[in-house]
DNA sequence: CGTTTTTGACCCGCGC
DNA sequence: GCGCGGGTCAAAAACG
């Protein structure tokens, strides 16, 4: 969503429509708040992406420039250092971590199937360094897919989390997973209008965007660090869509107004 | 009842 | 050889 106006869920092209018929003022005010919501929205994610263009650049960026050596076995450094000395080297399973901030009421388990993937979680050890125990993820298709992940909070800032993916999937995502909810609808249970936005599963919630006032658990650094990338902003966008197509009341009510307003019109071709 | 998660035991590599 | 720590296994428990 660049600016909102193009938003496929502004529904202004329908108010003239709905507006006038006594069975849509329900409708009609749901229409409004919604459409109030997205201009916040909009105007949020307008301010982030003009004043952070170097955000913009970090978005797009491929996931191996924020790759880092884990290499509890030193095993990149080692590569690194092998084939700069000429040695050929057998390729490793590529290494990636990524750090996110996380709530504390999220849990290890949530976290290996938010980032579009589906995780089986086959271990968790607390390790020296680090009183948070680690988990151990698998990738669902194993063996098939070797991908596995590792997460963990990280030991000075229990907010922060760690996770470090091995390997490359060689599948695609899994689409009804990307969201933690209900899959028949695409809804979340829990966290209606929830988007994982990144690959460790760090969940903003609309109400997170459009109340960044006092209260708020996400300040406005916090959502400009994680809601750049335009993937989140399509996902917002299906939400949105959904959220309406979803809406037994707000489906029927549309229905109803747009047939009256057709039978208002053409009467005469109609009987 | 099938699937997923938990958790203690085990394995393996590394340093001393 | 021994101890330590990270990673994995697998049986039990929990869950839907």
């Amino acid at each position: 969503m660049d600016d909102g106006s193009s938003c496929p869920t502004d529904s202004a092209g329908l108010l003239p429509l709905i507006a006038g018929s006594p069975t849509a003022e329900g409708l009609e005010e749901k229409l409004r708040r919604v459409r109030e919501e997205n201009r916040r929205l909009a105007s949020t994610l307008g301010a982030i992406l003009a004043g952070r263009p170097d955000l913009r650049a970090l978005a797009r960026a491929p996931a191996s420039a924020v790759t880092t050596a884990w290499a509890p076995s030193g095993s990149a450094s080692n590569a690194a250092r092998e084939e700069a000395a000429g040695v050929t080297v057998e390729p490793r399973p590529k290494v990636r971590t990524v750090c996110a901030r996380a709530e504390p009421a999220d849990t290890d388990a949530n976290l290996g199937v938010k980032d579009g993937y589906q995780w089986r979680k086959y271990g968790q050890k607390v390790t020296r360094d680090n009183p948070h125990p680690r988990s151990y993820f698998r990738c669902a298709f194993a063996p098939s897919c070797p991908v596995k992940k590792k997460v963990q909070r990280d030991a000075e800032d229990r907010s922060k989390l760690v996770a470090t993916y091995e390997g490359e999937h060689n599948h695609a995502k899994s689409p009804e997973r990307e969201f933690v909810g209900n899959e028949s609808t695409g809804y979340a249970r829990s966290q209606p209008c929830s988007v994982s936005i990144n690959p460790s599963g760090r969940t903003i919630r609309l109400e997170d965007m459009t109340n960044h006032g006092s209260g708020s658990r996400l300040d406005l650094e916090t959502i400009q660090r994680e809601v750049v990338t335009p993937e989140f902003q399509n996902l917002l966008l299906d939400k949105m869509v959904n959220s309406l197509k979803n809406d037994a009341d707000f489906m029927h009510a549309l229905t109803n107004a747009v047939a009256e307003r057709i039978l208002e019109n053409f009467p005469a071709r109609l009987s």
